[in-house]
DNA sequence: CCGGATGCAATGCATTCGCATTGTAAAAGA
DNA sequence: TCTTTTACAATGCGAATGCATTGCATCCGG
């Protein structure tokens, strides 16, 4: 048999070069050379895990959008136990609060979006949040709006609030995340937004 | 004096076909060569109009978003005399509304926009909504809820609910374009938050 | 201990790129 | 008519790219 070594660290450590690289000089800038070197690597190497160029951005972009989620979910979980409002603050304030190398990821994935929009196998990747992330919104909405004495207008107006608050909270952390707002900024439009949704 | 030739004809073309090769190969399949054959010309026309491909791609954003703007100034200005929440509906939808071309500008301005972020003369371009627009926006709202026998909540609560239309109106128009929403989805998640907007 | 499978390093190759350079045809003043 | 300026057209060049190929070192099952 032959060599032993870790595959999945060797990955890793290629795909964060290209992130570092796309992040630095424009995601034009990312070549297999220039991934090679910033990596300490073998251009051989960075062949012998990724057969094309194709293939190491996909797995880059795939690798960004898991460790953004990560990001979000342990901000999620480390709440513990607090009002429906809270945490559906805390979830949605997520995406505009992300540290520097969140704030990379994201803007990684963005230029990705922008390279290969018509690509639907990988725009399937940066998909907008799912069914279940959906109704779990819808829940703390209803929840919070409980906890505050307002009665909703039913399940089919909770998904749809919590389909806006997601598309919110994303805009405004993309802004964020390109320069055009601060993220007080960000967060005040987005408690703004909660004031009105939960009933002042 | 030299030849005389349509100058603006002439750089048009070249964007035109920027935009063209742009959509259906990616930012990154645009050249030189490309852009001269899609538009039908020798490469040293395109040199001639445009030193630098730099140059040449930053005006194509630069017309791309003109372009865009129109289009909205345009569905704006068809509406005539009808009563505020109708101009604002119109105005929002405007966004998540484009036509096929429409879309197309719209991609682009987003591929440019994924490739040169840290680009900071490029994003000023692709700026949220100018204050004069939050403005006339604010206003909208503040008839429209009168109209509806609302009292608002201040000018400050105005503008803020103006910001946040238009940042949700430009999320949904992006999601459209890149596919990920249906135009009748997009249209009905912008109706139910302007009607909870304006009292329901 | 050894043969084959694996992990990588190095290099070569055809292509493509942006841009510079050079040549030329046309048209408005002189 | 001659000159000068403009608007291209054509070609060339060095650099960089993705990928294929080749060679070699390593390590484990037999």
């Amino acid at each position: 048999m032959p060599k032993v070594v870790d595959h999945e660290a060797r990955r890793s450590r290629l795909v964060d070069a290209v992130w570092a690289l796309a992040v630095r000089d424009g995601l034009e800038g990312v070549s297999l050379r220039k991934v090679a070197a910033e990596a300490g690597v073998s251009m051989g190497q960075v062949q012998h895990y990724y057969p094309s160029m194709e293939e190491l951005v996909r797995d880059a972009l795939r690798r960004a959008v898991q460790a953004v989620d990560a990001r979000v979910a342990q901000t999620i979980g480390a709440i513990g136990a607090a009002t429906p409002e809270d945490v559906l603050r805390t979830c949605l304030r997520a995406l505009i609060g992300l540290d520097a190398e969140g704030t990379r990821l994201l803007r990684f994935s963005l230029a990705v979006l922008g390279r290969t929009m018509s690509d639907p196998e990988m725009t399937r990747v940066l998909a907008p949040p799912d069914e279940h992330l959906l109704s779990f919104t819808a829940d703390l909405i209803a929840a919070a709006r409980a906890a505050r004495g307002n009665a909703g207008d039913g399940e089919r107006d909770d998904r749809m609030e919590a389909d806006i608050c997601w598309t919110l909270a994303t805009a405004l952390g993309v802004d964020v995340a390109v320069g055009q707002r601060s993220a007080e900024g960000a967060a005040a439009v987005l408690d703004h937004h909660l004031d009105r949704l939960l009933g002042g």
